[in-house]
DNA sequence: GAGCGACTCATACGACTGTATGATACGAAT
DNA sequence: ATTCGTATCATACAGTCGTATGAGTCGCTC
């Protein structure tokens, strides 16, 4: 596929392969893989059709089939392009935990935190780009898509397995039981807060002032590590 | 089609306007809703079509546009059907609530329990009846139908206005935004796990034990009481 | 038994879907 | 100057979508 690293957009990397042409300085396919990003996110991934967003990035239907091949490989793309450094960011903030810990309990505030801020920090900030993957994620749980689903759970399978030994390290009082639905109610409140989040309608005025991203980490772990401890 | 045994409700009231003819003593438009809701929840609303309906359902295609119309009218009468005795039952749990009160603070717990039993008993109980339809209204968070979206309001507003009083007078020590939030969170937790609910596939097997509405009601209620609290 | 209303059926329509193909334009290498 | 790989384009295809129509069936009432 002949893909240089290029994260996400930069007018394309001096030592890359080269687009060829110049009418696309951007890189034609980060430029549909960002629109079918905002379009998924919005309508959904069923009800997002290759014209509409071949339509919205100005390309042609051509370029998806020559770019991604089929519409599942583009959704697929969608998601690993994000996925990837989300994790990554993830893990490096359980090692500070882990570090902070040391042999004793981590902080279960930090814990929360280490998972919930790279997701809630590119939803809100970061000039509002990855608003719409955020919303995508969170989506996901809605919408089955099983190919997508594999793929989630393969990128985070890893960070998650060791966010659950620590979480069982800094609630050793919980039973496994008790444990496993509390962070499912976690993730719930998450992914519902990631979900609606950036669409005005649905958080009124009044409450849109303050709502950042440190402010909803803070609210949200703290929340969250409430409800764990919950009757501890 | 001629379907003998009622999958559903009664075989029609004596009283009732009567089926006419005796291919469907139980009523094929209620039939075609039962399918259509299990398909939706399944699939998702855009991705269920109606031959898909029709076809499971073993009537035709002219019978959907007989008895609904549109597949949009079909979809609000989908949610209607029952989100009116929920909220029905809801609104009388709140009776309780405000009696046991009285003039004092409502019992937070017993105040969340009100709010989230009717969805989860019907989620997890009831001879599975309903199950469909309550992860069909988790869905609906993340499949943005705006004819849905608006009738689900419309229909949950009034008794939610009520609980939001109820609430800030069991919990008088925290700000609007903060409450807001958190009222948030909780709606997460709840409709995440109703919408996962029944999929054998998202919960482990050593988990499905004590997964019955009683208890999934509790963990829920103690969670989100517990992160309401937080802080205070 | 003729008429009527409630209902089910087969079929057709145009719009839209995802995918595939072949022609074309362009820069770089030869 | 020709060739080649990369990329974009218009267009075509078969399939599915939601919706509409009209014929046909049944039980009921008069």
């Amino acid at each position: 596929m002949t893909d240089p690293d290029t994260p996400t957009s930069q007018p394309e990397a001096p030592g890359a392969p080269k687009p060829a042409s110049g009418q696309n300085p951007a890189g034609t396919s980060e430029l549909i893989l960002d629109v079918a990003e905002g379009l998924f996110a919005e309508n959904g991934i069923a009800a997002t059709s290759i014209r509409d967003i071949t339509g919205e990035a100005g390309g042609n239907l051509g370029a998806i089939n020559y770019h991604f091949g089929t519409k599942q490989d583009l959704v697929a793309t969608v998601f690993t392009r994000r996925l990837e450094p989300m994790s990554n960011r993830q893990w490096a903030l359980l090692d500070e935990v882990e570090k902070e810990a040391g042999e004793g309990s981590p902080r279960l505030e930090a814990l929360i935190e280490a998972m919930i801020r790279p997701p809630v920090e590119r939803s809100f900030e970061a000039g509002k780009r990855d608003t719409a993957f955020m919303r995508l994620v969170g989506r996901c749980y809605g919408e089955p898509n099983p190919e997508v689903e594999r793929r989630i759970r393969s990128h985070l399978e890893k960070v998650w397995t060791r966010f659950a030994g620590l979480l069982s390290r800094a609630l050793p009082g919980l039973t496994p039981e008790e444990m496993y639905w509390r962070v499912r109610f976690t993730v719930g409140a998450f992914h519902h807060t990631l979900l609606t989040a950036g669409r005005e309608a649905n958080v009124p005025p009044e409450m849109q002032e303050g709502l950042n991203a440190e402010t909803m980490i803070c609210r949200l772990a703290a929340f969250a590590a409430a409800g764990m401890r919950a009757g501890l």
